[in-house]
DNA sequence: CCCATTAATCGTATAAATACGATCATGAGT
DNA sequence: ACTCATGATCGTATTTATACGATTAATGGG
């Protein structure tokens, strides 16, 4: 073992008396699994961009705004914009609502609940 | 508007009166921002990924297990688990001891604590 | 009925993620 | 020292994500 650790790393790992063999055994069960488990890691990979963290932060304080207006707000072009919101729209992070010819945009609030209440029982 | 939503999306969108012109108001500051942002990005990043999702769960349920039993427990090879093993750790979500010649993991739990208060705190 | 505004989709180029076999380095036991 | 067990890294192939310009479609106003 060498290449293990590359000295950032390092840091991170102490040395412990080495344990008994065989797998440790399993302390608790999950709550979660299957589609729900499916669900989630589609929420946390569309949260996992840092162009789409900042659309959900823009969607938080300001409820309501219109594709243009993140557009405005984001240093990229407008069908990247449509696309990334796509993707939070697939994962359940954002709803959009028909206002004439634009949209406008609103986190989902029961799936964010959703979020959060798994985070919360499952770590 | 037409391609704007094929179908399935179509039930997510309702029709509401056009609202006034202009940006809406910011409601609220976010508690998140630079390098905290950057770090819960890649921690959202780290566990949208089904096999990472995987192992956390598994790391959960047997604390303190060695690679070779993640290895037996995933349908990848062996070069694959430790470079995801890799990308967790360098989120943050888990932690390496040397144990002899092997290395046992576990969850990161101050990291994992950080986590689910920002979820508290943003969402 | 045209025209401007709005935003979703298409096609495509480039970058990043994922997976694997092979190799290499370390620790432990002989 | 030699060998085995362990797992990190390397090189590479393939897939997926990201970004953009161009196009398309729909709404609303003149």
């Amino acid at each position: 073992m060498s290449q293990r650790e590359p000295a950032a790393e390092q840091a991170r790992l102490s040395v412990l008396p080495q344990r008994a063999s065989g797998i440790p055994e399993a302390c608790c069960t999950l709550a979660i699994e299957g589609r729900e488990q499916t669900r989630l890691v589609q929420m946390f990979k569309a949260l996992g961009n840092p162009i789409r963290f900042e659309i959900l932060k823009f969607l938080l304080t300001h409820p309501g705004c219109i594709t243009g207006d993140l557009v405005n707000h984001l240093p990229i072009a407008q069908a990247t914009v449509s696309q990334h919101l796509k993707v939070l729209k697939q994962a359940g992070w954002v709803a959009g609502t028909i206002q004439g010819p634009a949209v406008a945009y609103c986190l989902d609030d029961a799936n964010v609940a959703w979020f959060r209440s798994r985070v919360e029982d499952v770590f």
